[in-house]
DNA sequence: ATGAAAGCGCTAACAT
DNA sequence: ATGTTAGCGCTTTCAT
């Protein structure tokens, strides 16, 4: 059977295709009689408006976009067939065990912060994670079916950013405030100063002096502004930041992990691993932890984002939080806002952080 | 500055539209020298195919639609205005605190596997959980939108579904197999016997025959398998299901909470709480536990889910762990199946699941 | 290899 | 209050 169109439950009803569409979109600019007939024609012949038709008309598409590259570990898994397994394990679970994977995007609460207050406004979110193919094609594929589109910054180069930026508002969401003639709304949280004050309550709070720090890609906005507070704790403390050493990760547990072994066998340990992401200082646990490393009594070791996981892991670790529901939500708004007044001057929202201190720098915590 | 389209492009490369068209879905059509010369335009004008018009005119959008509206307890917020928070709080956060809010969307894990996956086929991926507004208006959105949607089996009337499939195919996730005449697709985990594997487990493990079920909402189908399994449960262990107690939860921990108070005052405190999901168990225990009732010395509490933060109680909570992010990636499956094969069979896929015993109803586990 | 032209299903003037 | 009609920006035959 054929889709129904707004032809069909026009001629269903004996009315035009505009008062098919009027009953739809302001139902009290129709005379009662004529939208309760239509409202049956539509009930009796399944009819949903075409979205693609509807938004083309309409110049704008009800729908805005997230663009969060994946980060993550997750690994590809292939086809399976449609199984029918009734079967269940039945498994002790102890504390510290891993029997089930934890759910481990750092931004799952970006992401659940930017649909519900999407929503809210009456859009819908289209949202782009995985690594997959190419992030540039993904952009563009995305950057067609929206009204606006908040990217992590860094995940795609400035030219493309540019180039979407022609069609449609858009936002960065993390990293630094942008270079001055890239006017791009903005939203963010306080990188440098939580990693600042993180980095100096070490600096206070022991003998500590010599500290590394583990960095992200390169390329990320977000763990420069990190290490920028980093060498400022230095600095603050009358040390040379030149003289710490800077391991080069890529914000992935994996990496961490190798990052560590290596630490293992040359032998050069510093007293306090100060990581860029969470899951960096994860994979650092993983290593040394089981290897005998006592943390935090030999070395120190913090993270930054404050991912669940980091509440699991033993030990626990001494993080940075970043409100990543909230940061979804301005997102949103930063959007909307945009889309309202188009000519605003940039927005720039910077939310707080909060330093967790946990047993991974804490050793036994105060009470 | 106006938006770029086929036309715009055209004209600066001096080629028909078609040709434009072409160079962007079957380069290979185009003679190398047009094909750059095209390029050169888009890049010049900045141009974005607009997904509407074409979805429009493909018959088809490329994307698939999840809808989950919300179960979950988030509060709503009003507006902020858009700050430049720069504070940073340091806390020390201790073992069972409570400093940052876990993220606990139950279905996180369905989402993220179901995103990655249609973006591995080349589908984008549209999701509606807030449970704002009306679901059935969001859903028709949605169905407005997409290629196939994958819908929360209970979450909305039969009526509604059968109104939508008749735009576009309908696969339902969770709950027991269709009436007969529904023929869905449908993808859902194993409730029925993992309830009554967990159930038989506590059964046998202990003097305990006195056993409750804190259901969820009455029109929940996963609900309502869960209890199936635990009545066969009680029955395989010869005893009564019809004298087992019944209370009515609603998945929330709201609810649970309220639940627990009544249990509290009224003083009928049944062996063990069995729940039908794990965030009415951690309502339990949220009341429970403070108020002195050892679990699992006085009740044993049990959930189903296996969310994050049933590792983190204080206990541990014991639980059925359903494999999300499988579940989320079978949907997208199945949609595409469909979406290939119109006329295929009606699929079932049914996931396994593992209980997870865990302290609270193990008393100390079993090393 | 390229162009011309006919829709795709809807919205929004403008008429009546 | 309802109908007529002209697009919206693209894909896709069908010609050339």
């Amino acid at each position: 059977m054929k889709i129904a169109t707004v032809y069909d439950v026009a001629a269903h009803a004996a009315v035009s295709i505009a008062t098919v569409s009027r009953v739809l979109r302001r139902p009290h600019d129709v005379r009662e009689s004529t939208r309760e007939r239509v409202l049956d024609s539509v009930q009796a012949l399944g009819y949903v408006p075409s979205a693609s038709a509807r938004c083309l008309a309409a110049q704008r598409t009800g729908v805005l976009g997230l663009f969060f590259p994946g980060i993550d570990d997750e690994d590809d898994r292939g086809e399976a067939p449609f199984v029918q397994d009734l079967s269940v394990t039945m498994v002790v679970d102890r504390a510290g065990g891993s029997e089930v994977a934890p759910p481990n995007l750092s931004f799952d609460g970006v992401l659940r912060g930017s649909e519900r207050e999407a929503w809210r406004h009456g859009f819908a979110l289209m949202v782009g994670v995985g690594r997959d193919a190419n992030p540039a094609d993904m952009l563009r594929d995305i950057a067609g079916r929206v009204d606006a589109v908040a990217v992590l910054a860094g995940s795609v180069p400035d030219e493309l950013l540019k180039h979407v930026s022609r069609r449609i508002p858009v936002v960065l969401i993390g990293g630094p405030r942008r270079c001055a003639e890239m006017d791009f709304d903005h939203v963010s949280v306080s990188n440098r100063e939580g990693m600042r004050a993180l980095t100096a309550h070490l600096l206070e709070s022991g003998d500590t002096t010599d500290l590394a720090f583990v960095a992200g890609p390169a390329d990320s906005p977000d763990s420069s502004e990190r290490y920028q507070g980093f060498v400022e704790a230095l600095e603050g403390a009358g040390l040379d930041p030149a003289a710490a050493t800077i391991l080069q990760g890529d914000f992935s547990r994996i990496r961490a992990r190798r990052l560590a072994e290596t630490l293992l066998t040359t032998g050069r340990m510093p007293r306090a691993l100060v990581c860029a992401n969470d899951r960096t200082a994860l994979g650092m646990l993983d290593v040394l932890v089981p290897a005998g490393v006592r943390v935090p009594e030999d070395v120190i070791v913090t993270g930054f984002d404050g991912i669940e996981t980091g509440r699991l892991s033993t030990p626990r670790l001494t993080t940075v939080y970043q409100p990543m529901v909230e940061l979804g939500r301005t997102a949103i708004r930063a959007m909307l806002s945009r889309i309202e007044h188009p000519d605003q001057p940039p927005i720039t929202a910077r939310l707080p952080v909060k330093v967790l201190l946990r047993e991974s720098s804490e050793g036994t915590l105060p009470s």
